[in-house]
DNA sequence: TTTAAACGTTCTAATTTGGAACTTATTAGG
DNA sequence: CCTAATAAGTTCCAAATTAGAACGTTTAAA
């Protein structure tokens, strides 16, 4: 299987990663569950590149995973589908076995 | 924030990526869940290349996901720990959510 | 009427991943 | 015993993804 054929898997873990698996998709969720909704602001939150971030939120609207609704023009608010909310469950575990068993690396000073 | 400082993060969800999101980890796992512990095995049923499977089963027994346990000089079972069990609701979440949100693409004849 | 903010796009460089062949040791068969 | 097949990696080069920074464009604010 190829990573970019996940999607046709008969295995629903498989498609749902094929969704969300990609590199910063569950914390840009994350951010959404948390009330985030612009651009700028998943950028500034996640440190990840303008570049990834657009190709993603494009990924996730197409997916049905987040609504693109404009504020004013050429501005729009990101927002969960309840197709989207439906994942809380699974950011809600990971958010519990991470707390549970990966201790946090400490800074640099 | 940079993907590899994720480990560092105050946030327990960005903790638990840092361990199981990287690309095929969690499908990894999903085999470990179905019973697979052979290298081999995960290679022939994920497709990805040996050389990333070698690096990313290394991973997972440095966190404490797997263990490693020769069954014959210079074999080895992966099986899941206490810590690595603990993943079971993330993956039925996500199994739930691609059954219910994620409709099959058609596979090409 | 500049200035700053929001939402991308574009470009090059660095990192990851893919694909296939090559090792080394182990077991199985004849 | 000799040969072939298995298992678990490793190595090397090419392809794809991601990082980092700058540039555009429209919109709102000072």
């Amino acid at each position: 299987m190829k990573w970019s054929d996940l999607k046709s898997d008969t295995c629903p873990i498989a498609r749902s990663l094929s969704v969300v698996g990609d590199r910063w998709t569950l914390l840009i969720l994350r951010d959404c569950f948390l009330g985030k909704t612009r651009f700028d602001a998943f950028q500034q939150s996640l440190g990840l590149t303008r570049h990834v971030l657009a190709e993603r939120l494009a990924k996730l609207v197409e997916a049905g995973v987040l609504a693109k609704e404009p504020y004013a023009k050429g501005r729009y608010d990101y927002r969960l589908t309840a197709q989207g909310k439906a994942l809380a469950p699974v950011l809600s575990h990971l958010f519990d076995w991470g707390q549970a068993h990966v201790v946090r690396d400490e800074v640099a000073a």
